[in-house]
DNA sequence: GTAACCAGTTACCTGAAAGTAATTGGTTAC
DNA sequence: GTAACCAATTACTTTCAGGTAACTGGTTAC
């Protein structure tokens, strides 16, 4: 990546560069996604579950973000017919690929945070 | 990262995890904070040259998220005293350290493309 | 002297993201 | 039978990111 030097963000493999980068923060980007990811590398987990993990997120948001996740195909909803019916939330092989970026995302966070405090003494 | 499977969202730990990848996300996200970084990885860059790269970002945008850039000491603005005066801005250390976490995001959004097309046939 | 380039700023507007609060329909424990 | 848990949904409101368009003050080329 970035060995181009002299190409503009104009030419095909930035502008794919551009695209793949939208694509991938399209998924991250809010509020809860991050967190809701996050919760469900830790294993599978039920609504409430999550709910009560991340703690100060509403039902509606807990709602309409695992299903822009579901439709995305990062998690997967599974009904199982018990009574009462149960319903478990887990990641899908894609959700899990999602690992190494944000092992990343967090780790330059925690980079970023460190250089910030620092400079400002 | 990940290693505690039995620890919730609310231990210490992972609330620093939470942290550092809000931190992480605030800096890079929205439309234009991306392909800026982006844009100056390739050398230093003055204002209308990083307008006409990216191509269809306004004057009031770039302003704006070059400003925030700047307080986030991920840019660096330099003034040369040349007549015309001459302004040109480039990365700082700080932001240049974010070049893997970029290429991770890219990577992933690659990926992620390639997965939801196949599926979609 | 006027047209164009540079590096922005200002005011106004719109739509999307997110928050709040109440409600739903089913189940189970007491 | 009523209180509590589960998995949400609905209606309403607030906030903010981002877009549009016009303008600014300085410089330079012709």
């Amino acid at each position: 990546m970035f060995k181009d030097q002299n190409k503009s963000l104009k030419t095909g493999t930035c502008q794919l560069r551009l695209k793949a980068s939208r694509d991938a923060l399209e998924v991250i980007q809010g509020k809860w996604r991050v967190p809701i990811i996050i919760s469900l590398t830790f294993g599978k987990k039920r609504f409430n579950e999550i709910k009560n993990e991340i703690g100060d997120i509403s039902p509606k948001m807990l709602s309409q973000e695992l299903k822009m996740l579901e439709e995305n195909q990062i998690i997967q909803r599974n009904v199982y017919d018990s009574k009462p019916v149960m319903i478990e939330y887990e990641l899908t092989p894609l959700g899990r690929s999602m690992k190494k970026m944000l092992e990343e995302l967090l780790a330059w966070g925690l980079h970023f945070r460190k250089e910030i405090i620092k400079k400002q003494h």
